[in-house]
RNA sequence: GGGCGCUUAGCUCAGUUGGUUAGAGCAGCUGGUUUACAACCAGCAGGUCAUCGGUUCGAGUCCGGUAGCGCCCA
């Protein structure tokens, strides 16, 4: 152990000796080898959950970019995992890579220029071409899986080899990826163990589609984006009456889906109107008017058409309403072909129906936008001008055009049910900072529906589900056959289910595979359970389970950390974790938001070999919780000289313990006898204090402020008062007190700034210690000769202000000996203090320092009312 | 439209339950280099705390209104 717990005397230090030239440069790679080699960062797993402190890791995207953002938010964590390891704790911190899903398939198509075409048959011999060709080459599911494995362990390499020169003290013994046998097995084990329970459903529904990716999408993958569109006024002819009604719409090509009009209940316009029917125009389909509370008597002429499905309001209004539907976009955003006459397509003349809409049929959502304008004007239904507007349109956050709605057959996990004890959740999590809650809070309020799990894609974790086949050959999609738990994982499209065999898929009498993937939040929810082995260790999951710590970004609140919630509500009926940091984003210099399509986003490993990898944690720990930070080199400087002057002050500090031999002498802290330094150290026990209480609740921030202003003053002021001092006999007790101050107040120091800046931390430590700073114990009052309890020191005014006037008269000879341009090696002729008794009595404690330190010849004080120093500096 | 956050020195930000003269760093200016440090040190200057009103002996801090910026959700 360190030497803060044998303290009782004097003894010579281990540790390799002060270098001649100290300096930063390598330090990042010596002291990661270093670590990997002791193991200074591995879980000891025979810690009980009490003394364990464990981290859900955010596993990074590692087809996406490095990014800043990633060094910001990972520094925060590791500050914290540094704190918790110091104070004892066995810190669980794995490391997750996200590799499962879209941003992979997307990678991998450009990388290789390849795609996917599921129908095709493996082929063991491909190999992508050296180039990517310019049009994409066609293959087989499992070859494109296979290349999304290749690419995904090359992304994987590159930011570990960031962490690790970030030193971020992860244990990289235990990583995981999300589309790993592990994860994968707990991903389809958590969904049968759903199913099981009826908590994860099959559902026909109203499902929000992205026509390119043509995969299903969820409510959380939503964003609105501001788009250009316009109002047509359509007019439906009144059935058995007078003239018309006139809606308006921005979708007027769904006309041929429309199935009903719709207004307020309480709008006098349409009042009359309700229960009677109109008659869409060209294609001549009654349809009634309806009332309903969403109809906004200020949007347009007020009353909307119902189509099956524009938008998420006509599938409220379809569900509430009860309404047919009537499809007519396909899975690939294309008009598909209607038979107009036929049952659910009645109509006043079903061939020139069929004739208007065979120009329509096999056009995308777009081309069948102009053309039926040219109908509309040509059968003068349309009045007037369209009124260009702009307005929000739904997109999946990583799609290119507005989701169309599309019913079809999906898995569900049911939230809805459960949103009571979701908010109740959401309570009892320590959320860092706090107002971060809200944004949880108004998700959970705002879910509009289930959680859709299933997405038509190819490289992600399969359903594993089968259904039988009946033996008139149909599908038998109400009796799903779950995979057997033993079996896991399982690809369904090429495993058969127990008791079934291959030669039976797609066979009357046989089975299906679903062909599937889940959604990448179903396994991403699960990460606490897939780092911490659910079911496969139960041994480590009762140690780390619920953990400690989810770290996060805002933006992914109501994905990830929601999800999370859900799954581990739905489980094990507890939060995943105690507490939650949210993470800000990072701005770019200018404090914008940095994005790919501006061009700003900063890369980080640059600016961590310019200015290294302390001073770039330094900045990044400056940021407080869950506040936006701009990239400011100039902050990184500022971490960079804190780094340097850490350097300098140690090899000073230890200079003075350092014998000819080059062996460290360190007196024990019993030697302290001087009040000043006695103040010193008093001082540095409420930093310990204010560190320790910021830590404990996240603020890594303030604790990195209390710290190095602490430092910087010692430095220039503490420093400088004992310096002469320092430099005696050893024998001499006021130069043993100054030795034992410098020790102790440095140990302490070096200790807090050990989970900011951990190579320097860790570089100076080496000189006097052997084992590393960053398993050392956290500093408390014990370690500067103090007895109170953390969070109870208080300090002595008495002897603190024998350090608070030396400093002042110090940095008042200093101001004498600027203003006069002298050098402060000056001497002082003659110091006169005037002041109370009382701080004239701590001045004369501090005398021989404040003498040395300003080179003071006379000093003389003098009793009065107003503080007042004279001096008179010699003669150059 | 609803909600959340922000607005303090030229810039980036601290400022905990209200309590002396509102702080730091960067940038600026003036000086200083041989025994820790020129990737340095010392010192100086710089603010109507967005704005209006309220509570109070006392408000950067608490309450309400307004404006601007940012984000989340409709």
């Amino acid at each position: 152990m360190p030497e803060q717990t044998n303290t009782d005397d004097t003894r010579t230090s281990a540790g390799r000796g002060i270098p001649d030239k100290p300096g930063l440069e390598g330090l990042e790679a010596t002291w990661a080898a270093r670590w990997e080699e002791a193991g200074t960062y591995a879980f000891d797993r025979t810690a009980t959950r009490d003394n364990v402190y464990s981290i859900d890791t955010p596993p990074p995207t590692v087809s996406g970019s490095l990014h800043i953002g990633h060094v910001f938010s990972y520094t925060h964590t590791d500050t914290v995992a540094r704190f918790q390891r110091m104070r004892g704790k066995a810190v669980f911190y794995p490391m997750g890579w996200d590799d499962n899903g879209l941003p992979t398939e997307r990678r991998v198509q450009n990388y290789f220029g390849v795609r996917c075409d599921p129908s095709l048959p493996y082929d063991p011999e491909f190999i992508p071409p050296a180039e990517p060709p310019k049009d994409p080459i066609a293959i087989s599911r499992p070859n494109f899986v296979a290349l999304c494995h290749q690419l995904t362990a090359e992304d994987e390499q590159v930011f570990e080899n960031l962490w690790r020169t970030l030193g971020l003290s992860v244990d990289w013994s235990r990583t995981y990826a999300t589309i790993s046998e592990a994860a994968q097995r707990v991903s389809q084990r958590g969904f049968i163990r759903l199913a099981q329970r009826g908590q994860v459903v099959q559902r026909t529904a109203p499902t929000l589609w992205d026509v390119d990716f043509r995969t299903a999408v969820s409510q959380a993958e939503l964003e609105d984006r501001e788009r250009p569109g316009a109002y047509h006024r359509l007019a439906f002819p009144k059935v058995g009456g007078e003239g018309a009604v006139e809606i308006e719409t921005t979708r007027p090509e769904l006309l041929p889906a429309c199935v009903a009009l719709v207004a307020h209940p309480d709008d006098e316009r349409y009042r009359p109107l309700f229960g009677t029917e109109v008659t869409t125009p060209i294609f001549g389909v009654r349809v009634p008017v309806l009332a309903h509370e969403l109809a906004d008597p200020d949007k347009g002429s007020g009353i909307a058409m119902i189509c099956t499905f524009g938008d998420t309001t006509d599938v409220v209004w379809w569900r509430e309403l009860d309404l047919p539907t009537r499809t007519i976009v396909g899975r690939d955003g294309r008009l598909l072909s209607v038979e107009w006459g036929s049952e659910g397509w009645a109509c006043g003349d079903p061939e020139a129906a069929a004739a208007a809409y065979g120009e329509l049929a096999g056009k995308s959502v777009k081309q069948a936008q102009t053309r039926i304008v040219e109908l509309l004007i040509a059968c003068g239904a349309l009045q007037g001008e369209p009124r260009p507007i702009t307005h929000p349109v739904k997109f999946f956050e990583k799609g290119d055009r507005p989701l169309e709605i599309v019913s079809s057959r999906q898995w569900f996990v049911l939230t809805l049910p459960h949103r009571e004890v979701l908010l109740a959740r959401g309570q009892e999590l320590a959320w860092h900072p706090h107002y971060m809650s809200h944004r949880y809070r108004a998700w959970v309020e705002g879910l509009a529906g289930d959680w859709n799990i299933s997405r038509q894609r190819f490289f992600g974790v399969p359903l594993p589900v089968w259904y039988p086949v009946r033996p008139d050959g149909e599908i038998d999609h109400d009796h799903p056959i779950l995979a057997d738990e033993a079996t896991l994982p399982i690809d369904p499209t090429t495993d058969a289910p127990t008791g079934y065999t291959e030669d039976q898929r797609g066979v009357p009498g046989g089975f299906v595979g679903d062909p599937d993937v889940m959604d990448t939040w179903a396994t991403s929810s699960l990460t606490p359970q897939i780092a911490g082995g659910w079911e496969d260790d139960p041994d480590l999951f009762a140690r780390v389970f619920p953990m400690d710590l989810r770290p996060q970004g805002h933006d992914i609140i109501r994905t990830w950390l929601f999800s999370t919630v859900v799954r581990s509500e739905l489980e094990h009926t507890a939060l995943p974790w105690s507490n939650a940091a949210i993470s800000g984003w990072v701005l770019d210099p200018d404090r914008k938001k940095m994005s790919k399509s501006k061009g700003n986003v900063v890369t980080p490993l640059p600016l961590l070999e310019q200015h290294g990898a302390d001073a770039v944690r330094y900045w990044a720990a400056s940021g407080r919780p869950g506040t936006d930070t701009a990239v400011d080199e100039g902050q990184m400087k500022v971490g960079r000289r804190l780094a340097m002057k850490v350097l300098n002050a140690s090899r000073f500090a230890l200079g003075r313990l350092s014998s000819d031999d080059g062996s460290l002498t360190v007196p024990g802290i019993e030697a302290v006898v001087s009040p000043i330094d006695r103040a010193l150290l008093g001082r540095l026990a409420v930093v310990v204090d204010e560190a320790t209480t910021a830590f404990e609740s996240y603020d890594y921030a303030r604790a990195l402020e209390r710290t190095e202003a602490f430092f910087w003053s010692f430095c220039d002021d503490y420093l400088e008062l004992v310096k002469v001092r320092a430099y005696g006999d050893a024998d001499q007790p006021a130069t043993a007190s100054a030795r034992a101050t410098l020790a102790a107040a440095l140990s302490v120091m070096l200790r807090l700034m050990a989970p900011f800046v951990p190579f320097v931390t860790e570089e100076v430590w080496s000189w006097w210690h052997d084992d590393s700073i960053h398993t050392a114990a956290w500093p408390g009052p014990d370690d500067l000769g103090l007895t109170a309890e953390v969070g109870h020191v208080a300090i002595d005014p008495a002897l603190d202000e024998v350090l608070e006037v030396a400093s002042e008269v110090l940095g008042l000879v200093r101001r004498a000996k600027t203003e006069a341009k002298r050098s402060m090696r000056a001497e002082v002729a003659r110091l006169t203090v005037t002041d109370t008794e009382a701080r004239l009595v701590a001045l004369a404690a501090a005398a021989s320092d404040v003498r040395d330190a300003g080179g003071v010849i006379d000093l003389i004080t003098v009793v009065g009312d107003e503080s007042a120093v004279d001096v008179e500096l010699a003669q150059e």
